[in-house]
DNA sequence: GTCTATACTTCGATAGAC
DNA sequence: GTCTATCGAAGTATAGAC
């Protein structure tokens, strides 16, 4: 590709180093959070010179943008296996249990306050995100005779998308207090809508 | 007081030009992500010198430490009047739909990744919040002659957290995608256990 | 594609005068 | 209590050699 949009040089999209550099920045993310992210750092956690940063991102913003991106898209594939699964409920609850999942879409939250570009790109992934989770409970609730005034579909994901993010927030600080309680009122749930449960 | 931990001045707690800090600080958190609280932008916010940023907190860790502290305490009270009220579910959930509040803990959250001391602070915090939710909670469940095994009075403080952030974070982004089917269910639930919501 | 070298900015923090 | 002056570290970003 080497695609030069205003006059210097861009690594290439399919690029191994490039990916590496996604990924060690992915980590530190996680590790340490968005602010830990800087080209330098970032350097020093895949073995590389500072510089190169900046060779395949030409600016920091661009990078967590591709950051953002490659997850979204990797998510959406996630998301399209499990809503084709037996027990697409379970799929679904699995899927926003994911601990580095919805780590990351809080550092991403919290990125946007400052970085305008990342917000819009967030809000579109996540209601695209909603509507697809929706339907699928939709059909769910149908099956099992409830009807759409008496609980919406819609407010399943909107819950289940707070319930997984409070859980993964203070788990990582270290309070679990009420934890299993609420996970015990989730797997009786799904035990009612896609019952055997693994034991 | 005029405290000097390590040779160094430091101002006294009581300090109007310290709260002024803190109030600037608390802006910025809100407005641009607490990436942006740094001790020059913060004194241009507050008409200072940021030299006078390092008289009143000897580091800027102290200073998060002083923010955090100073609101939990604030929100210690604010939960007192709230579960003191004639309808505690409604001014818990009152409470905890603050917007500014629910983006002030996000912050520290996401603040925790590196800077481990307010990570401690922020779960005792909760922990502690949680517990004295819950116990109110209890209180109106038992009333309504609902088993606690049938619903765990704590996973309601849960859940409301979650969803109160979820809906909080996604506002700020710019998606509401169903968010009033979610408060409706809220002011179903509500209505239930504490009748005659103001029209 | 990766390196050296480098310019410029912003940051946290301290010393000491007033 | 607030100011001037100042350090050194870390950050983003670019130019150009190899």
């Amino acid at each position: 590709m080497t695609a030069k949009t205003s006059g210097r040089r861009i690594g290439a999209e399919s690029s191994r180093t490039r990916a590496q550099l996604l990924d060690a920045a992915q980590k530190l993310m996680l590790e340490e959070g968005y602010a830990a992210v800087t080209s330098r750092k970032l350097a020093a956690k895949a073995g590389l010179k500072p510089q190169l940063v900046h060779y395949y991102f030409r600016t920091m913003d661009d990078l967590f943008l591709a950051l953002f991106r490659r997850g979204a898209d990797r998510n959406r594939r996630r998301l399209d296996r499990a809503l084709a699964s037996a027990q697409p409920l379970r799929a679904l609850w699995k899927f926003a249990s994911d601990r580095n999942g919805t780590a990351l879409m809080l550092e991403f939250a919290a990125l946007s306050n400052h970085r305008k570009e990342i917000g819009a790109e967030l809000a579109a992934y996540s209601a695209d995100f909603r509507r697809r989770q929706t339907e699928v409970v939709a059909k769910v609730l149908t099956d099992a005779g409830i009807d759409h005034d008496e609980l919406a579909p819609i407010v399943v994901p909107v819950l289940m998308t707070g319930l997984t993010q409070v859980l993964g927030i203070e788990a990582s600080l270290g309070t679990t207090l009420g934890h299993g309680e609420a996970l015990a009122l989730v797997e009786r749930l799904l035990d009612r809508f896609e019952p055997s449960a693994p034991a």
